[in-house]
DNA sequence: CGGACCATTGATAATTGTCAAAATTCGTGG
DNA sequence: CCACGAATTTTGACAATTATCAATGGTCCG
């Protein structure tokens, strides 16, 4: 306690430490995550502005403490493709946490956003510490793995109509909220950014989304929401 | 030396331990790599038998020792989707190590194919002894994410081309070997097994090919090597 | 050498990308 | 709270790419 009040805590936080609810830490006790809090690099970025750019090396890991980000490369041919979606309590960069490669994506403020960073060198401390950490480590890196693996699972569903409906599947259970009529989505990402995380023209979205609203299956409600009618209707379609 | 006499060695790996080529082990001295050679647990497969079946769980972490297989998952339009090719000295259940989730993916061996497994008991003792085994399973797994990420942004380019030239560059680094001619490429794949990594129809693949070979960049040699004439012009096809 | 397997080629249809224009949506400032 | 302008999205028409199906040709291994 007298610990914690010598720190700078985390103005994100208002008064819950922030970390408390990323996964990572989440097996710390409150001791434990008073010290690491103390060491939390706190920041702003303006909607738009670039977290983290592509070929510089991490210099801890990142928590998105409020807003949301998008990781991104560019492909070959030169179009954008969205690697993660970082929403509140996700993070970056526990891949480079005992490397020094350099970052091959960009992170990009999708909002106003905040973010924490625990220094590589305060996070190695507090792994030698509490070794247990380590496997936190290695649990947080192994769902990342399975995350990229049905991405590129999906990825290699040659209709776009079954890359949507699974991507919407995934969503309703993210961002999904019940109603009377449906499942509403509120979308994280713009068309734009969907058609990007797909690997597909925002166009060719635009026109299966409007297709699926013409059988009744959802609905468009302006450009930050979709209303979901007909869950398995999406099922059918996402399996083939 | 007493102690690794009264082991089973692992017969595929003749006078040789294998773990000694795996990176996850390569930090370990001779007697911690004899201590675990002892609990490796040998079996062998033909070609095109299944090593893993998707939605088990992995017993523990499998390294080929000899002979190559593949990591597939089904996409929802029914096809085969290759999300990792296992060759000598690669692994997989490092993912698995410590949680109880079932896999995604189906391993398939290639060829006939020996594998050494470490259950995930012994591997978990190892790193209580042995706690830097665990910074080098972070080091694993963060590979294999960089691997997917790369993987994930070459399926993002909608181009066949580009993303065929992109292979065939990394398949130049893994595979290749420089000759009078230009440089050889042993394929670790038939044309349909690179054509379901890539995410496109075999016939597509075998049309850039011939394309690529009318205009002097490669020259296929049978089925199962690819001479590159022109390392320079694929790298710009690459690019978009 | 033969037969099974794998790869190539051709013709066609279906899907998707591209470019341009129109329509919506959104946020801001009055 | 409304209106306006910028940004985003939708739609249309067309072109380009890719998938599909079927037939042919080649390769590999016993």
């Amino acid at each position: 306690m007298e610990n914690s009040s010598r720190c700078v805590r985390c103005d994100n936080c208002l008064h819950e430490l922030c970390m408390y609810k990323v996964p990572l830490f989440s097996h710390l006790d409150r001791a434990e995550l008073e010290e690491m809090a103390c060491k939390m690099i706190p920041k702003y970025y303006e909607k738009g502005e670039i977290i983290l750019h592509a070929g510089t090396t991490p210099n801890g890991i990142t928590v998105i403490s409020m807003g949301s980000a998008k990781a991104v490369t560019y492909t070959a041919d030169g179009r954008e493709q969205i690697l993660y979606l970082f929403s509140q309590n996700d993070y970056f960069g526990d891949r480079f946490l005992f490397s020094d490669e350099k970052s091959t994506f960009t992170v990009e403020a999708l909002q106003n956003t905040s973010t924490c960073t625990l220094l590589k060198a305060d996070f190695q401390e507090l792994v030698a510490k509490y070794p247990n950490i380590a496997i936190q480590v290695i649990g947080s890196l192994s769902s990342r793995v399975a995350h990229l693996e049905s991405a590129l699972q999906n990825m290699g569903s040659r209709s776009a109509e079954v890359r949507i409906s699974s991507l919407i599947l995934e969503y309703i259970d993210m961002y999904g909220s019940p109603t009377k009529e449906g499942t509403l989505i509120t979308l994280p990402l713009s068309r734009e950014g969907i058609a990007n995380y797909l690997g597909i023209a925002r166009e060719t979205l635009s026109r299966k989304l409007s297709q699926l609203e013409g059988v009744g299956i959802l609905k468009s409600e302006g450009n930050k929401s979709i209303l979901i009618k007909n869950i398995e209707a999406l099922k059918s379609l996402s399996h083939g």
